[in-house]
DNA sequence: AAGCCGGGGAC
DNA sequence: GTCCCAGGCTT
């Protein structure tokens, strides 16, 4: 059985010997930077979230900055990313800190855990990253290294778990070389002990990996139990003349909040009936239909254009005109994007 | 505790 | 198709 003090050791000197991993947030200590990188890869892999935070560090310099900005802009940086509500607090903290905390990002643990959309992980990361703090990262990555090098049964995805997790993380964590480490044991997760097909040969836990003695790789880390598609019929109604759309912004607590659609209804299924609403009473009945699979539900989407509707119809719905060059200064889910894309808009 | 929130890459 | 990603918030 691997000890503590060995299991660091032989990380630190695997991260030392072979790790060549290089990201553009990796090995600063910007606080705010580090905020944005680990808010920007929450489920999020880092392949997709370099460029936004590539764009966003560019255009704003510093937590200020960011705090400035109008949220439609900010929003439109984020398009693509998903979780909208991540764009959502990371607009609400950085507004917090430049104005409460006179633009100085907070350094102790606490007070970095308070802010919005800040969670145990993320705090830790800054914490450590940015100050070096004792704090041990618990993400996916750890999670799967750990769950196989110590053959753990447990699973991460209740109260108990997450707390035995971090309990161990932080038993193992080098407390005084917080940020090598943490940085160290999530490049391993990510480069070496992948979920599938880990590269076990260059694992320096290789001979002491339970998972790999007692051939368990692919049944560790204990699985999330897979949520059920839920599928859902998304009507949009295309009003527009020669040089203007109307759209609208979404402002529930449904998916894509604070982005914009076209106005929409959803139905039961693919039909749109009479009575599911009664502005619509020219629909066009043969839409161009897009689909989008999301990790939890599945949208059909369909797009109705050639509308018949008057000015004064179009009074009575949320929505308001832009002109079709101005397309691209609004945040749309990708569904959206597909249809301008498609229909030579975009 | 369970449900909800996007999108995409690797296989 | 399946898995899962530098998770966190709401109910």
């Amino acid at each position: 059985m691997l000890s503590t003090q060995q299991f660091s050791l032989l990380l630190l000197k695997w991260n030392h010997d072979f790790n060549r991993r290089n990201m553009p947030w990796k090995g600063i200590n910007d606080p705010y930077k580090i905020w944005l990188s680990e808010i920007i890869l929450q489920q999020t892999r880092v392949d997709q979230g370099e460029k936004y935070y590539n764009s966003i560090t560019t255009k704003y310099l510093t937590v200020s900055d960011l705090s400035l900005a109008k949220d439609d802009e900010v929003y439109k940086l984020w398009q693509g990313l998903g979780y909208y509500n991540r764009c959502r607090n990371m607009l609400h903290t950085a507004r917090h800190i430049h104005q409460e905390l006179n633009g100085i990002f907070p350094k102790r643990y606490e007070d970095i855990l308070n802010l919005k959309g800040i969670g145990d992980y993320t705090a830790a990361a800054i914490a450590s990253f940015a100050y070096n703090l004792p704090y041990a990262v618990v993400d996916g990555n750890v999670v799967r290294v750990l769950s196989r090098v110590f053959g753990l049964n447990q699973s991460f995805y209740d109260a108990a778990g997450k707390k035995f997790f971090q309990s161990l993380a932080l038993e193992l964590l080098n407390k005084k070389k917080s940020a090598e480490y943490n940085q160290a044991i999530m490049d391993l997760g990510a480069t070496v002990c992948k979920p599938q097909l880990p590269e076990c040969n260059q694992c320096p836990f290789e001979k002491k990996c339970i998972a790999k003695i007692e051939n368990r790789i692919n049944e560790l880390p204990v699985k999330k139990e897979k949520l059920k598609l839920k599928v859902r019929h998304f009507h949009f109604f295309v009003f527009e003349d020669k040089t203007s759309f109307y759209i609208l912004k979404r402002t529930s607590k449904d998916i894509w909040n604070q982005l914009y659609t076209f106005y929409m209804i959803e139905t039961e299924n693919e039909k749109v009936k009479s009575k599911d609403n009664i502005i619509l009473k020219s629909i066009n009945n043969s839409p161009q239909v897009f689909q989008q699979v999301l990790s939890h539900q599945k949208i059909q989407g369909y797009f109705h254009i050639n509308n018949k509707i008057t000015e004064k119809e179009i009074a009575h719905l949320n929505v308001f005109k832009i002109n079709k060059y101005e397309l691209e200064a609004y945040a749309f889910p990708r569904l959206l994007i597909s249809f301008f894309q498609k229909n030579n808009y975009l």
